[in-house]
DNA sequence: CGCAATATTGACCACTCTCAATGAGGGTGG
DNA sequence: CCACCCTCATTGAGAGTGGTCAATATTGCG
């Protein structure tokens, strides 16, 4: 059953937020008893802690994942024993849409701050879509959406230098924050320097020298895994080829 | 009014295959009728050429795109005149997913080899959607697929270098032509050095060595345009990691 | 308190970008 | 039909970014 009720239409975006389907329904106009609905679908777990693991590579597809609170990574195991990180996923952030594919899971997901996570079945999630219209428009959304910033990502790691990596993720980071309610300029990492660099396709070396050169440039402060961005212009400046202006590339 | 009739069962393939809604609907068993409807909203356009726009950056999005023949390729404009590719797509293969999202285009997308483009109106494909289960079911993996492939190629421009990424390149190529029918091993790259570079992060100069190479070591051969893949599982090998067994990377 | 994991810093070197020159097609106009 | 031009592709030489290796903090945990 649901934890949180909806008494009114003015109470739904706060039901939504609650039941961690922000995502899901919050930019649409449900009315109160889809709202419902679908919040009876959903799952609640316990909390999970770091290291946990929401689910692994080659785990059949049930549910989508939705992180309530905390972070988690998603990752695929690489051959030698390494991983290859493919996201990190804040609260209100959807895990697992990459696997309604083929209804296997393609890539693992772990705990890296103690998480609040809720699962939606996808087969309960389908029936409620093919019944209500608004619904079905806003998974198409939310999919699209996940295109959408997946193309971004790309070229990101495609055609950019390490400096311009690491501003557009602390400023991907610090937008995601801002969005739900926390600093923007004031954040903690739940991940590793190796993770990072391992996302961003960067020896950790890279990135430990680069978070030295953001803090002399005033762009930033860092004390170990606590952030300040102190120049959020300066950083936007970076990953929009300030800097060397002059500097023509041959691949653009 | 549909081209193609669906006569029994067994045309049904045939009839999508036709009206190169193949993508969508050849996986699932849609019933005839089914078929018929989704056929019936799909707007055939005659062929375009070499330069042509399906879209631009910024267009307003109505239909999603579905190559039939020849190639288009799909990138963001640049500030500086240059451009940004995102992707080359084949026949059979869908082109404007990550507009639902906020209805207008996040890129451009021009012919590259002379192709004829079926649309589908969105508005009307979710309609359908909505009254067919497994149109929709459809869909949503379709839109899963796109989010896989893109993870897939994020890794390969994370972390390959050159020398992967063209092999990987070439192999995922390969794969689609014959998926399509199409010879596994001997093709037609309808897309320039510039673009391929472009795309997979190179400059063009490293992609005509990297030509030089794979044909010096007997991999392939090559003719300006036209490629033959001599030795498959040699570039396999080279997206595995051979060639260096020893090599371990520090960032995996 | 000590060991292990993580982070930082430095020196070196490889990969690939940049710059530059040359070659090869493909189209146009005389 | 050929000369010319323009784009595209190839090849070489030099330079710079960032990876690798290694040593040294620093932190966290048992």
């Amino acid at each position: 059953m649901a934890e949180y009720r909806v008494i009114s239409l003015e109470n739904i975006k706060v039901a939504c937020k609650d039941c961690s389907l922000a995502t899901l329904c919050l930019p649409m106009g449900l009315l109160p008893e889809d709202v419902e609905r679908l919040d009876s679908i959903v799952k609640r777990n316990r909390p999970l802690h770091r290291g946990d693991h929401l689910f692994r590579e080659g785990d059949p597809f049930k549910t989508l994942f939705i992180v309530k609170t905390g972070s988690v990574k998603t990752f695929t195991p690489s051959e030698d024993g390494g991983e290859q990180v493919l996201g990190f996923h804040l609260p209100g952030e959807i895990i697992g849409l990459d696997a309604i594919q083929n209804e296997v899971h393609g890539c693992s997901a772990k705990v890296l701050e103690t998480a609040a996570v809720c699962e939606v079945p996808f087969d309960r999630l389908e029936e409620l879509t093919s019944t209500i219209p608004s619904l079905q428009h806003q998974m198409y959304r939310l999919l699209s959406k996940e295109i959408s910033e997946d193309t971004g990502l790309l070229m990101l790691l495609g055609k950019r230098n390490a400096e311009e990596r690491l501003a557009a993720f602390l400023l991907s980071l610090s937008d995601r924050f801002k969005r739900r309610g926390f600093s923007a300029n004031d954040f903690h990492l739940s991940m590793s320097r190796h993770e990072i660099g391992n996302y961003l396709g960067l020896a950790v070396e890279t990135v430990s020298r680069l978070f030295t050169r953001f803090q002399d440039e005033r762009l930033l402060e860092v004390d170990r895994k606590h952030i300040r961005l102190v120049d959020l212009g300066g950083l936007q400046a970076i990953i929009n080829g300030a800097g060397c202006e002059g500097h023509q590339s041959n691949y653009t």
